[in-house]
DNA sequence: AAATTGATGGGCT
DNA sequence: GCCCATCAATTTC
């Protein structure tokens, strides 16, 4: 499948969401490849108070307002870091969050990094370690907005504003197709709660939270 | 099984 | 000073 190009990303937020949905998250590092298949996704959109974008345009959220097809990449509870992809024309600040990956290239390669990250994080998870080798452990790896990110070797400081047309990171066309969308409420706000802009694949074990 | 909580720092008001 | 788009252990039913 072939890398999605602006014409993709510059779409209804929502959509563009939606569509999401069954494509391939691709990282190209020379560590080497790692990818999954996007299962969980959230809209943040004008108007809405939860939008990181929501009052004015500011240095955090500067990439919000990029172009489409630009990675918006923040740092979450002190510790964590989320992707957006962010749509919409220059200057409107709209993106889509994705919360979970299916792995499916380079498996041993985010163990690797998951397990760097758990040996150089908290103190009390110091000694964690993910298996994925083992049916629980190779879910635990992309399941989640932060997991995902330090899988697949994702950093603010590099790779914030990068471009996913043109960039290491970047998104391949959908893989998945056969699947049924479940639409929800949002995870960890407390704007903007009852707003329906949260999707996932229906049944896959993948997704952060049903 | 579900709810609670500790870790912990940058960005905004 | 206050607010978090999280994760995983612990506590509580």
């Amino acid at each position: 499948m072939e890398r999605l190009g602006a014409a993709f990303y510059n779409n209804d937020t929502l959509t563009v969401a939606q569509q999401l949905l069954g494509c391939e998250l691709v990282h190209e590092t020379p560590e080497g490849l790692t990818a999954g298949i996007i299962v969980e996704t959230e809209g943040y959109v004008t108007g809405d108070p939860a939008c990181h974008a929501y009052r004015r345009q500011t240095t955090r959220n500067a990439a919000m307002f990029g172009p489409a097809g630009t990675l918006y990449v923040y740092q979450i509870y002190n510790h964590y870091n989320c992707i957006n992809v962010v749509t919409s024309p220059e200057g409107v600040g709209e993106a889509v969050l994705i919360r979970a990956l299916e792995p499916t290239e380079g498996i041993d390669l985010m163990a690797d990094r998951r397990n760097e990250a758990f040996k150089t994080g908290f103190e009390r998870y110091r000694n964690n370690t993910v298996d994925p080798g083992t049916k629980k452990g190779f879910r635990n790896l992309c399941n989640g907005p932060g997991k995902l990110t330090i899988a697949l070797g994702i950093s603010r400081q590099r790779d914030n504003n990068s471009s996913l047309i043109t960039g290491t990171i970047y998104i391949r066309g959908p893989v998945q197709t056969d699947f049924d969308m479940v639409t929800t409420t949002r995870i960890g706000l407390t704007q903007g709660v009852d707003l329906p802009y949260r999707y996932y694949i229906n049944g896959n074990p993948f997704v952060s939270k049903k």
